[in-house]
This record gives C-alpha cells, sequence and structure tokens, in this order.
RNA sequence: GUGGCCGUAGCUCAAUUGGUUAGAGCACCGGACUGUGGCUCCGGGGGUUGUGGGUUCAAUUCCCAUCGGUCACCCCA
C-alpha cells in the first residue's frame, strides 16, 4: 500500500471535508448565537509556553523543534495558553466578560486510537472575567446547544458536572489530606473501571484509611438523593460550594437544558488548572471518548499571562464528535453542489454553451459544463453523475428560435423555455 | 512508552488449510449509442498480497523483524 498521511494525521477528500466544513458551521452557528466572537493565534508557539506554567503531562506529547532561528518551539496541542496570552496582553481594553471562541487546529505526540489522532480541530470557547456561576452555565449550555444544532438529544449525550471546590471541601470533611488528594481524585476517576478492591489497595497505599476510603466511594453515588446529600454537605461544612452548584443547576434549567445535566462528582479533569464547576460531554451508550470537557480556570491568567482574571472554557473535538454523528445517523451526505450543466447539442453550438455558462456563473450559480468536445449522450450521463439540479441543452436549432432543453435532475422528461427568460430566473 | 489482535485493488471481500498467470461486486474510465442521462451488455485501467528477511521445489497462506491499523494500559484534547 503506498504510504499515506503521517500516522494520526488525515487527508480530507472532498468527502471528508465537506463533514468537516459541516461541524466547523454547526460551531460556529451556536458560537454566534451565544455572542462568542471568533479569534485565532499561531500554530507555532515557543515551547515554554507550554512547559513553563501548564500541565506538565503535556510537555511529553509534544511536537516540539528548534527552529532556524535557534528557537525551541512547539506546534500547539491546546489553545488556552495562546488565548491566555492575547488576552492578558490587551485585558485592561477589553469589554469584560470577553466571550471568544477559536476552531484552532491542536497536535499531540501520541500513540493514535479511534477518537483520538495527532492532530484534530477543537471548538474552544472562553468566557474571561466573570466570577460568577452564571458564566459556568451559560459556557455548559453553549456546549449543549452544539449537540441540539447537529440533531442530537439528551437521549445521545449526556453532560456531566462536577465542582473542584465542593470536591476539595468534601474530602477535606471526610477527612482526606493535602498529600492523599491526588490518590482521592485518582480513584474517583477510576471509579467505573477498576474494581473497588484495587481501588481500596491503592488509597490504602497513599495512607487514606478504610472508613475514609469508605466514605469516598459513598460520596459518589450520593448525589442522586438531593436531600441525603445536602447532609453530607453541611457535615463537611461545605454549604457554600453547594449552594453556588445549587445556583449553577438552576441556571442550566433556565437556560433549557437541564435534562442534559447530571451531577457527578466521579468526574475529575486531568489538567491541573481547573479550579472550580468542571464538566464532559459523553454520549450517553458510553462507546466514545469524551465528545468535551471543560470548566473554571480562574487562576490560569494570572500565572501565564500576568492579569488576575477569571476565566472558564471548554474544548470539543471533530474527531469524537464526527465518530458520534455518524453513528448516530446524524452526518449529512454531501449534496449536490453543481446548479446548472450546460450542455452542448453539437459542435457548432459549444461556445455559446459557454456564454450560457459565464452568465449563469455571474449570477451566482454553480455551473459546469463538459470540457472538450463530447458527445451529448456522454454529457447528460456526466450531468446526472455529477448530481447537477438542472440540465440545460444548448443547441443550434433550438437557439437560432432563442429557446433551449430544460431538464430537471432525476425528472424523465425535458422542457422547452425561452433561454432569456430562463436565464433570468434561474 | 507497554501488551493483545489485524494488514489482499479506492471500498467490501474471495483465493479448495503451502500449489499454475491473486479473483469478484461496488466505484472509476471507455464502447455499443454520430441530438438526449439513469437500465442493460461489452471492454479497460488499477495489486511488487503493507515492507524487508527467513523456511520450502513452491508463500497471500508458515516464522521473524519492521511499518501501519485497532483494542486495552498510560494519558488526556
Amino acid at each position: 500500500m503506498s504510504p499515506g498521511a503521517l500516522p494520526g494525521f488525515r487527508d480530507f477528500y472532498p468527502t471528508e471535508l465537506a463533514e468537516r466544513s459541516y461541524i466547523f458551521r454547526g460551531w460556529r452557528d451556536v458560537a454566534r448565537r451565544y455572542g462568542f466572537v471568533e479569534y485565532d493565534g499561531p500554530p507555532l508557539e515557543p515551547l515554554d509556553l507550554y512547559t513553563k506554567k501548564s500541565g506538565a503531562e503535556i510537555v511529553d506529547q509534544l511536537y516540539n523543534f528548534r527552529d532556524k532561528g535557534d528557537r525551541e518551539i512547539a506546534l500547539r496541542p491546546e489553545m488556552t495558553p495562546t488565548l491566555a496570552r492575547m488576552v492578558a496582553a490587551r485585558a485592561n481594553s477589553m469589554r469584560k466578560p470577553v466571550r471568544w471562541f477559536s476552531i484552532p487546529q491542536l497536535f499531540r505526540y501520541e500513540r493514535q486510537q479511534r477518537g483520538r489522532l495527532r492532530e484534530h480541530f477543537q471548538l474552544n470557547m472562553d468566557i474571561i472575567g466573570e466570577a460568577d456561576v452564571s458564566a459556568d452555565a451559560e459556557l455548559l449550555a453553549a456546549a449543549i446547544d452544539v449537540m441540539s444544532v447537529f440533531e442530537l438529544s439528551s437521549e445521545d449525550v449526556v453532560a456531566r458536572v462536577s465542582d473542584r471546590r465542593l470536591l476539595n471541601a468534601l474530602l477535606r470533611g471526610i477527612g482526606i489530606t493535602e498529600p492523599q488528594m491526588a490518590a482521592a481524585y485518582a480513584a474517583l476517576d477510576k471509579l467505573d473501571r477498576d474494581p473497588r478492591e484495587v481501588l481500596e489497595h491503592r488509597l490504602a497505599a497513599a495512607g487514606v484509611g478504610a472508613s475514609v476510603s469508605a466514605q469516598l466511594f459513598e460520596l459518589a453515588g450520593a448525589t442522586a438523593d438531593e436531600a441525603a446529600f445536602t447532609h453530607i454537605v453541611d457535615a463537611a461544612g461545605a454549604t457554600a460550594e453547594w449552594d453556588d452548584l445549587r445556583r449553577y443547576l438552576d441556571h442550566t434549567e433556565s437556560l433549557g437544558v437541564r435534562e442534559w445535566v447530571k451531577l457527578d462528582l466521579s468526574i475529575v479533569r486531568g489538567l491541573a488548572y481547573y479550579t472550580g464547576i468542571v464538566f464532559e460531554l459523553f454520549d450517553a451508550k458510553g462507546e466514545l471518548r469524551a465528545i468535551c470537557g471543560g470548566g473554571r480556570y480562574d487562576t490560569l491568567l494570572e500565572s501565564l499571562g500576568g492579569v488576575s482574571l477569571p476565566a472558564l472554557g471548554f474544548g470539543m473535538g471533530d474527531v469524537v464528535l464526527g465518530e458520534l454523528l455518524k453513528s448516530r445517523g446524524r452526518m449529512p451526505v454531501a449534496e449536490a453542489m453543481v446548479d446548472v450543466w450546460v450542455a452542448y447539442g453539437d459542435a457548432g453550438s459549444v461556445e455559446d454553451a459557454m456564454r450560457v455558462a459565464a452568465r449563469l456563473r455571474a449570477r451566482g450559480r454553480s455551473v459546469e459544463y463538459a470540457l472538450g468536445n463530447q458527445k451529448l449522450a456522454r454529457q447528460l450521463k456526466a450531468a446526472h453523475t455529477a448530481r447537477a439540479r438542472e440540465t440545460v441543452v444548448i443547441a443550434t436549432p433550438e437557439l437560432s428560435a432563442g429557446e433551449a432543453m430544460v431538464r430537471k435532475l432525476d425528472e424523465k422528461g425535458e422542457r422547452k423555455v425561452q433561454l432569456e427568460a430562463w436565464l433570468e430566473e434561474t
């Protein structure tokens, strides 16, 4: 087999590009409706933009190299550091809160699997300069509306939300110490995957006692019963955090997306910089990787750009979303692109056909005709293969009377038209 | 980065368990069809069987390596 694209990279043939464009259109449509404006930055950045302050785990998976100017640079693996830099540079002059979105192509040097390549496009939506949970609700609603615009419902996709502050307070409340926190998070993250004994063993290794780890497991499942959960929250002294989260959930109700949302303390976003409410979108069948993930990162702008502004955002990749749309029959197949096919009935009318094509194109129609001198039967066959919506035959006898034959796609008969009038209305 | 499984035309798959020149459908191109498409019939291009070694009289088939894909780890966008 001839060598294709590099591993983890994609060739976008017209069919695939049509699908990509469909996704991009949906993204831009939702972003616009939520008042977000589009920005972009360079695909190459200084390496230390990622190595210095961002999560250390990202660094092992960078595409990085030294350029001819002896600079250490990297292909961007995520958009947030670029965003932070750009916003920080003009923070004082921008109306807050900032609502920005971007569709960058991002790169990671990782072994590829289904739904995870070395390159992908990712919708990033961020709100900067608003600390209230109403911003969190707004952002989540936008992410969910993206699902809606692709005709997915809450039957297809679930939004799982958690809150770092609430979870921290609860964990402290049951007796998890700061050094044990990482192990506790890891255990929560693996709750669905690893058997409980394994998790208990790991927690014990981190110094977490049996009774504490028992409470930990209880916590994760406790959110189903709100009254009982409130008890746990009160006992842990996390009332303020819980109130915030409940207000957030109320907002999602008003924004019309509450039915998609499920409180789930076991979701642990990997990135170290999240500080508050976090969320993930999953397909309800649980077949695919996360569709989307995001949350609040109130301290990141300060550490990256030196400007203290609360912020939150999410990233949604095109790969998993595309697979979901295809598997649920929500990916439209590319439709006919050609509006009119101009056929010539004889060699003598080729120039006339070209003139007709030119006039239609000037009117904004997409027009194709057979290059080279082709027989009419062949031209008509080609028109059909191209799925041209309409085919007009320009031929000398009719043309001398100012007429032409027109036939619509998949229709049996043809009709004779006055060419001038037809050109004006097509 | 670690381990399991899988690699035959653009796509979906064959090839009598190692046996002659690797086939078919779809797709594509052309002919039948010198002013009327879709149907039909006929023809054509396209493969160093992912690649490189090895075993054998003989390898798509068995072995090793490598590359690619995939799944699980790892990690997460």
